[in-house]
RNA sequence: GGAGGGAUGGCAGAGCGGACGAAUGCACGGCUCUUGAAAAGCCGCGAGGUGCGAGCCUCCGUGGGUUCGAAUCCCACUCCCUCCGCCA
């Protein structure tokens, strides 16, 4: 969440940010009697408690000194006085609730240097590589549902058997590629990045920490009988785990990957590109993330989109990076370059990695802070994160592209290691 | 699932109804001593909110309760540890 006080001292800044990325005024000037009414049922609730205290010690004084009728009168006074208390207690927690509240449903505020743009159609193409557009040949232009049931490699329809549609089963040499794939990613990272392995069921705390609960409820899966949720990405187990700590200045960057299955109603999302793996409720990712001082932020960032982006010159596909414009930000980050390849069979873009800067937003619902080495109180951390990278569509880009005229798909050299070297698939 | 023990500041750990936001140690910061360092000594040192300020308020796992007054007593819950049972 935002910085009530930011709100508070300077609304103008907050609504012209926010209003970047379309939330109306008028919710900030809400905010703000809010925040105002709360302060001033605090305050006299405070005056009484102050004052009960007070009393209190004087019956005890009193006591002590013998002085019974004294007593006697002050404690009754006292308790009036907790009577009254209570009632202003609850009153001002309920407005102390009503602005946490709105707080939680605000969005991050976009960094300046984020490009403006109310939606998709906005977002600004950094770079294309490689520049010059790829021929693809005919028998490349068959989409990965066809070649993944030809050769054997993904069942779609016994996925939904089990499942449901979009959930993806693979077989054979198909699923392998997935656990390669993912090895691969964790091993490139393991120079600076310490892999984590995670819980994927996870308390209602650890989602709110990362912004995806209260608001996007409907987009996550909920396991009602021990209210657990099912992550969505890997950042939610990762930014909770040094949730309500405090960090050295010297632990910084703290940096860690994790592979982990992700989980997604994709609610919003009825019928649009649900076809084979282009959208679905299950996949595996690798996710890189990072724990830095405001300082440390721009260079991790520049550095993620780095590291995702030479995954996918080894693998050899075409890609291109956006920089999502204002209106098209995640809610909790404040800058977003997305990473899409292209995939000839289905003749679209995908998007396979999400790299967002996230400032404080996350740190301060979590409570993450560090104390800075020059000294001073603790301040919140920022926590940055992104896929490097999400397998389902990096395995239909890579099963469409490498597709031969022979039918025969033929995989990139960097992940014969992890093939145990059988980089072709469904030869003969 | 059963029995017992526990949860207090960055860490360890005392306190078990009244000046306790909390002893002590470690860590950390400053100073003295020293050529420098170490050691030793002295001083400081939790977080948050609110107020121009003196100050006031909140926080001892969480939520209730008892009391004039709760870290301290009672109830419920959560988590951790030990043992037993079950289990991949």
């Amino acid at each position: 969440m935002i910085d009530i006080r930011l709100v508070r001292e300077d609304a103008d800044t907050v609504k012209a940010a926010l209003g970047r990325r379309g939330v109306d005024a008028v919710e900030i000037d809400r905010l703000v009697a809010l925040d105002a009414a709360a302060r001033s049922a605090v305050g006299s609730r405070d005056e009484l408690r102050a004052r009960v205290k007070a009393l209190s010690r004087e019956v005890g004084e009193a006591r002590r000194a013998g002085d019974t009728a004294r007593a006697e009168t002050l404690a009754a006074e006292s308790r009036a006085a907790g009577d009254e208390e209570r009632t202003h207690n609850n009153r001002a927690e309920a407005a102390q609730e009503a602005v946490r509240r709105a707080l939680l449903y605000l969005p991050n505020l976009p960094d300046a240097e984020a490009p403006d743009g109310a939606g998709p159609e906005d977002n600004v193409v950094v770079r294309t590589w490689p520049e010059a557009p790829a021929a693809y040949g005919d028998h490349q232009r068959v989409p990965h549902w066809d070649i993944g049931a030809q050769l054997g490699l993904l069942d779609m329809a016994r996925g939904a058997k089990l499942s449901g549609s979009m959930f993806p089963l693979y077989r054979g040499a198909g699923a392998r590629l997935v656990r390669a794939l993912e090895s691969f990613a964790l091993d490139r990272h393991a120079d600076e990045y310490e892999e984590i392995r995670p819980p994927t069921l996870v308390l209602t705390e650890t989602m709110v920490s990362t912004g995806h609960l209260p608001k996007f409820e409907e987009d996550a899966y909920h396991v009602e009988r021990d209210d657990l949720w099912a992550i969505p990405t890997a950042e939610v187990p990762l930014t909770s785990m040094w949730r309500g700590d405090v960090l050295d200045e010297a632990d910084l960057p703290l940096r860690l990957t994790a592979g982990t299955a992700c989980y997604r109603r994709e609610a919003g999302a009825a019928g649009r590109d649900t076809r084979g793996l282009l959208r679905v409720h299950e996949f595996e990712k690798v996710e890189l993330f990072a724990y830095t001082t405001p300082e440390q932020a721009r260079p991790q960032l520049a550095s993620m989109v780095a590291r995702a982006e030479g995954m996918l010159r080894d693998l050899g596909l075409r890609y291109r990076v956006l920089d999502l414009c204002s209106g098209d930000i995640g809610n909790s980050a404040a800058r977003t370059f997305d990473l899409e390849v292209y995939s000839p069979g289905v003749d679209m873009w995908l998007e396979v990695s999400s790299v967002s800067w996230c400032s404080d937003y996350q740190a301060r619902r979590a409570a993450i802070r560090y104390r800075p080495a020059a000294g001073g109180g603790p301040v919140f951390v920022h926590t940055l994160n992104g896929s490097a990278l999400a397998w389902a569509r990096i395995w239909a880009a890579l099963v469409e592209t490498g597709r031969q005229p022979d039918g025969s798909v033929v995989l990139p050299e960097v992940l014969a290691p992890y093939l145990r070297g059988g980089t072709v698939l469904g030869a003969g």
